[in-house]
DNA sequence: GCACAATTGGCACCAAGTGCCATGCGCGGC
DNA sequence: GCCGCGCATGGCACTTGGTGCCAATTGTGC
């Protein structure tokens, strides 16, 4: 029956396992709304103890966002993947389009996948997490696009920003996605957001990169660029 | 020695033990870190009980984010006042200005705000409630933008793609701010990064506002303002 | 069959929050 | 001056997330 015979059994139950509390916890917390489960009620259902829970998720958030984790390194290796002479509208776009892909996918966990995102939207303490998960998604991809472009992450602010502009657009996509029930194609809304952000980040790559050999583009510009008049006032402070 | 007559003995009470709190709280986790502090400690070194520590501070978390709050309705605030004829790149980077502001201020707590940045953004826990912050200020800031150019933003990508620019830009400009220790110049920074962002936000406006009466600029481009074809393909695709 | 590691469950324990109630204090009315 | 009202407080019990520890079980290699 072992179709894998470098998978030893308790590997495969330890899967089972985490399989069974994955399974269980994403219903009974899209059913009932995250506060109002339990991890002992979980972890009831699947058929293990609350102990055990633990020793397969490191917090009762974990379980849901984990559907998303690999989303994150799934960019960055996409962003790697591109050929280096494209400019970094498309590159990104292919990299976030290769996230959005799994949202998509209407075969395998179609549903599954709105069902997690709009949990996660709708409930504070998940999208909290999921945001440190992007915030962390955009230094990943801030370094790699520097690196892809012969930049200093340390001293050229277009890294950062760039990478928050395309996590920006995933955003965007995903909350436009799961408001629309799916029904809006993701590669598309993926599309219409590069149309917007692209030009600026190619312009603006081209501006910020003293290097970078061939830029064929004149780049001329009124740039207007440096400092500005001082300061708007400040507003108050608390209270 | 009360200088506010309008404000009752039990009002300056009230504001008197949330600052200790505050103080008390802000001093001790910057100090040992933030979960190596009970918040029973927080409230004993304020000489209240951990009772009513919660009676002021929803969390453990509150009591530092707190500080940051209001930049969130500042920030608004600000792009609300600037002049509607002005473009988005100048007010969104004026609303920016404006909540960088209080981190510039070198009279008051100064460092204070310093302080507060730091052990946030290096605190797990307390970067996901300040995220969760900004991601509820990018929704206000959207709201804000669609209304101030006319924009739907039900079916306008572009309101929230430039408030998510926007925020973006503040992030980095945190960042690199309080990696820094202080020592560059947020407004600077904040220039710096709406030089990349800025033609961006204002090309992306023009070409995604259908409507919008008296727009002086002649506009001429070809606008190819609404779906683009299934997928722009400027550059080669391959999957 | 036997040692060995891994998995598990149960238990005690800590910290974050919350609900409830009794107490104390300021403040205005009488 | 006394009384009652409102409010802030403190203490307590309780729930829940999360962890450390240990004993029992189970699978694995020899």
């Amino acid at each position: 029956m072992s179709a894998r015979p470098d998978v030893t059994l308790a590997q495969r139950k330890r899967r089972l396992v985490s399989d069974e509390l994955s399974e269980a916890a994403l219903q009974m917390l899209a059913l009932k709304g995250f506060d109002l489960v339990t991890i002992d009620e979980i972890a009831a259902a699947a058929g293990v103890s609350k102990r055990t829970f633990f020793r397969y998720f490191a917090s009762k958030e974990d379980v849901v966002v984990r559907f998303l984790a690999d989303l994150g390194s799934g960019i960055r290796a996409e962003l790697a993947a591109r050929p280096v002479q494209e400019p970094p509208s498309v590159a990104l776009r292919h990299a976030v389009l290769a996230a959005m892909a799994v949202c998509a996918d209407r075969s395998d966990h179609a549903d599954r996948a709105l069902v997690v995102v709009r949990l996660i939207l709708r409930t504070p303490a998940l999208r909290a997490r999921f945001l440190e998960h992007q915030a962390q998604w955009r230094d990943d991809l801030a370094t790699e696009l520097a690196q892809r472009l012969g930049l200093d992450p340390g001293t050229d602010l277009y890294p950062r920003l760039a990478a928050g502009m395309a996590l920006t657009a995933f955003d965007t996509v995903l909350q436009r996605w799961s408001a629309g029930d799916g029904a809006e194609d993701p590669a598309e809304l993926t599309d219409r957001s590069f149309a917007v952000l692209g030009p600026a980040l190619d312009a603006a790559e081209r501006r910020d990169a003293p290097e970078q050999g061939a830029a064929p583009s004149p780049a001329a510009d009124p740039p207007r660029s440096g400092k500005l008049p001082a300061r708007p006032r400040s507003f108050r402070e608390h209270e």
